[in-house]
RNA sequence: GGCCCCGUAGCUCAGUUGGUUAGAGCGCCGCCCUGUCACGGCGGAGGCCGCCGGUUCAAGUCCGGUCGGGGUCGCCA
């Protein structure tokens, strides 16, 4: 070993101790005559006290130095309280560069990210071997290792197995667009990297695992959110022989476990909540539960009435408080924020410190409506009642994106919390819409988790009866109105399954195309069995405290996918584009599956 | 794919109504400095104002396009 002691190690029982670090010039102070360095390993900082100026002039920041010395006591009246070593200084009596550093593109040092203000993240990202010299980033992806850590300690106390599946495997039936990869000995044919191990972990349970769990990277060839990468981890965990409660079981256990590592006991059993419940309280399947606003249904409120706009299968309203005094500037952008979800705007009441209705809607109400409104909007003198009509789904979604920013805007949010919620009896179906491109079969109806998932033990036998309220036996786990886990229990019965897919629209022989494989396995036995994912990277993020996914991966991508520091994606040599055999053609008799998906039905 | 915002020194930013030689803080380089810890002092270097085109006597500033970044909606079971 190159040293004998970790700089930020150092203690007053150190004293008279000679030491050798090894570290980073984090900062120096040169006074000519006696020179001050800062130096910084993995554990922390101490000061090194160097009185050689021949040795300490030459010295810059992030210089790679190898430092033996003797552990003093620091003079009385220079202690340094905001160091964990700061009672302490090592006195060189050896100096080693053992690498020189170039000036850097920003400053690591810790101090003066504060002075001269933050470090763009592209910039960052490029030189991110710097970046993570920081406390902050270091910090989160210390904080990853040990949730990785957690999860497996709680996992493998419980019999499950870890296992590797595959990266370069068949596009699967998820709904994302797939990475894909050409099959240089087959030409004209390629991979696709996994969305999830989803199918792989149901052959395990076919294979007799019957405990699986990885920590597994997925692919899903989608735009950007600060919250979404390109590649991605999940905790991917299956059962088998188990219902919905002994999944939820372990999955709390693994929470528990979590959340533990940043001092917070999660209360169990964590609540749950219908889908449907969650949809109407909330307007989203992944309800904030750290404030209280609700959205309120006004359908029969309004039955009557003479008002066109509220004349609509769903009216419902959610209420600002303290709302009624905001400019008209404001209510506008309120327009805005509506229209930019789609919405042709967003109907407001003002309710005045009087009682009286203001703004554009109160006087197309009626007297009574006008009258009982602030009772059944559940409004306050001050508060902004807002409204939403139409159809169910999308003016429930407008008012729970609508409560969200009232949260926000009001400060209801309580930033300490941790309000954990289980989401379940999801809708098994939901209709197929023109946005569907990558729907799986050719039906009125697609999953709307995937198509493996089981409906609840209340419509396995009845759920072509009424495709549209027949509920899956699915669950998510939402925390602060992050959606961190889904999960369901799977259809196992081949039976079941083909009434799934016909539902679909998905004829036999091209399901045996597009999953034979999974379905063959299910001829030989398969158990019961069901599984979830836990969204690895945000809920890092969420121990981490941190605002993006970015900031809990070693090497994240930025926008459009691209990676500043390798700079990839890039382009290939023409070489390399021919032994690929990316402009293979495929054989006629191959058709692409795509071409056959969408239309017409498969050849019988 | 739609919409919004941002591209000025290594970093973070300012730059007036279009008007002379484009500034600040930090960093960097040189010299000085024996108890600092955001050390201090003196001096210095550093700019394709993202790129292309247009308007104008004159463009960092206005207009059009383009590239890059961020956010958001669509999308992401």
């Amino acid at each position: 070993m190159l040293r004998t002691h970790y700089a930020g190690a150092l203690r007053l029982g150190d004293i008279g101790t000679t030491v050798t670090l090894t570290g980073w010039v984090d900062r120096r102070r040169d006074h000519g005559g006696v020179a001050f360095v800062d130096l910084r390993d993995s554990s922390g900082i101490a000061q090194v006290v160097i009185r050689d100026e021949e040795v300490a002039h030459p010295l810059r920041s992030e210089f790679v130095l190898q430092v033996t010395g003797t552990v003093g006591r620091r003079p009385e009246g220079n202690e340094n309280p905001s160091l964990a070593t700061g009672e302490v200084e090592v006195v060189a009596t050896d100096v080693v560069v053992l690498n020189s550093a170039a000036a850097l593109p920003f400053q690591v040092s810790t101090g003066a990210s504060e002075e001269s203000g933050v470090v763009g993240e592209e910039t960052r990202l490029k030189y991110r071997y710097l970046d993570l010299r920081r406390p902050a980033p270091a910090h989160a992806i210390r904080l990853r290792a040990k949730v990785n850590q957690a999860a497996r300690r709680v996992l493998d106390d419980q019999g499950f197995i870890e296992v590797e599946t595959p990266t370069l495997t068949r596009s699967t039936p998820e709904g994302a667009r797939d990475f894909l990869v050409p099959a240089r000995l087959a030409p004209g044919s390629w991979y696709a990297l996994p969305q999830s191990p989803q199918l792989f972990k149901q052959l395990l349970m076919v294979g007799g695992l019957e405990r699986y769990y990885q920590i597994a990277r997925c692919y899903r060839d989608e735009d950007f959110r600060a919250d979404r990468q390109p590649e991605f981890t999940q905790l991917d965990v299956e059962m088998s022989f188990v219902d919905q409660d002994d999944v939820i079981e372990v999955a709390e256990e693994v929470l528990v476990a979590l959340w533990q590592l940043i001092d917070v006991e999660i209360p169990r059993p964590i609540a749950r909540m219908t889908y449907a419940e969650a949809m109407t309280r909330y307007g989203t399947d992944k309800p904030d539960l750290r404030f209280a606003v609700e959205l309120v249904d006004l359908t029969e409120y309004f039955a009557d009435t003479p008002f066109r706009v509220f004349q609509a299968p769903y009216v419902g309203a959610v209420v600002m408080p303290g709302g009624a005094d905001q400019p008209r500037r404001t209510l506008d952008a309120w327009q805005d924020f509506a229209k930019q979800r789609g919405h042709r705007g967003l109907a407001y009441v003002l309710v005045g410190a009087d009682g009286e209705l203001t703004g554009p809607v109160a006087k197309n109400l009626s007297e009574a409506e006008r009258a009982g409104l602030v009772a059944a909007a559940g409004a306050q003198p001050g508060d902004c009642i807002f409204f939403a009509a139409g159809a169910a789904s999308g003016a429930r979604a407008l008012l729970g994106a609508v409560r969200l920013e009232i949260g926000r805007r009001c400060g209801l949010i309580d930033e300490s919390a941790w309000a954990f919620v289980w989401v379940v009896d999801a809708p098994l179906f939901k209709p197929v819409g023109e946005d569907d491109d990558v729907a799986v079969g050719g039906g009125a109806w697609t999953a709307t988790h995937h198509a493996f998932t089981s409906p609840n033990p209340d419509w396995i036998d009845r759920f072509e009866e009424d495709p549209a309220n027949a509920l899956s036996y699915a669950y998510d786990i939402v925390c602060n109105g992050n959606e961190i886990g889904g999960g369901s229990i799977r259809i196992h019965r081949r039976d079941v399954q083909q009434r799934i897919f016909a539902i679909m629209g998905l004829g036999e022989e091209e399901a045996q195309e597009k999953f034979g494989f999974l379905l063959d396995a299910f001829a030989y036995g398969a158990p019961p069995h069901g599984g979830i994912a836990f969204g690895w990277d945000r809920i890092v993020m969420l121990l981490a405290g941190e605002p993006s996914l970015r900031e809990v991966i070693a090497f994240p991508k930025s926008g459009g996918g691209y990676d500043p520091l390798t700079q990839a994606p890039a382009p290939i040599t023409p070489e390399q584009r021919k032994e690929a055999g990316v402009d293979a053609k495929p054989r006629s008799a191959e058709k692409a599956p795509a071409e056959t998906a969408a239309g017409s039905p498969p050849e019988a």
